[in-house]
DNA sequence: TATTGTTATACTCTATAACTATA
DNA sequence: TATAGTTATAGAGTATAACAATA
């Protein structure tokens, strides 16, 4: 079975990996995500709590965990711990839904806010660290194209 | 989740959110890793194996663990046991470098490359379902953009 | 019956330090 | 001294099942 021959016929897997989209997501997701941990690390945050006291700045009337999960991609049991933790620091707040008794709204308190503000400037500075090669343009398309896989 | 009309009156996290690419990147991501793991399954691969495999099946003078460590974004000690399982099941050979007697280089075995055609099929089948809203010069122009953030 | 939040648990992945053999 | 590979281990992240309260 010894058969270099064929490994050397074959195409670069190294160019065609370069070329594939899932590979390139994941190596730009990686480089993206230690960006963004390393900026938030000084208030406290990660991507994910950030992200989660994001939506919680949304609206008076908060995303519910159900709905943290799903748009975050996170099993409801992972949600628990994050908001937990941010509740825990009194930046968000769980409130029951008058509509629904099961349910939990997720809102900021005022610290959550002031905190999101700033963690808001420091995820976007890292952000446009990463995107120096990209003009803004391209940034829009960029996420134009994204946004179309991500929520298909 | 639809947004609702208290949303819509004021700034919305969601929708900035939405507009960030670094989320963006993390939920497309979520979604690419999900398929392609699931698309790989019936060989017995993951994502993170079939792409040492490919780099494996490179040429006949394979890659450096720390090579692959390094395109992989992977710790080197986290390449020695993707090495190892595809070692074990006689996929990959490790060789030492004659050039560096510290280095090991890891080439596909006719197994290696075999089962490799049918995982390169297996994750394009699963891509192409990805990306199923994006037009083939769209695809090609993501990969453009990605590629600039994916190697500064 | 189905769903929301919760707990518990096991598993995978990641990060770090230390060791060896070579350079 | 520095680097390639390895080992060990602790911590973070992930997936799953089960449960109480509510729909």
């Amino acid at each position: 079975m010894a058969k270099s021959d064929a490994a050397a016929a074959q195409p670069d897997a190294r160019a065609r990996l370069t070329d594939d989209v899932s590979f390139l997501l994941a190596r730009a997701n990686a480089l993206s995500l230690a960006a963004g941990n390393a900026a938030l690390a000084a208030l406290g945050l990660k991507v994910r709590s950030y992200s989660v006291l994001a939506l919680a700045c949304d609206t008076a009337a908060g995303p519910s965990q159900r709905e943290l999960a799903e748009f975050l991609r996170l099993d409801p049991s992972q949600v628990v711990a994050l908001v937990d933790d941010l509740q825990r620091r009194g930046l968000i707040e769980r409130r029951p839904d008058p509509a629904d008794r099961r349910a939990n709204v997720v809102v900021a308190t005022a610290d959550g806010l002031a905190l999101h503000e700033r963690a808001l400037a420091a995820a976007e500075a890292a952000e446009r660290d990463l995107h120096a090669n990209l003009s803004a343009a391209e940034r829009v398309q960029l996420a134009d194209l994204l946004r179309r896989i991500a929520f298909p």
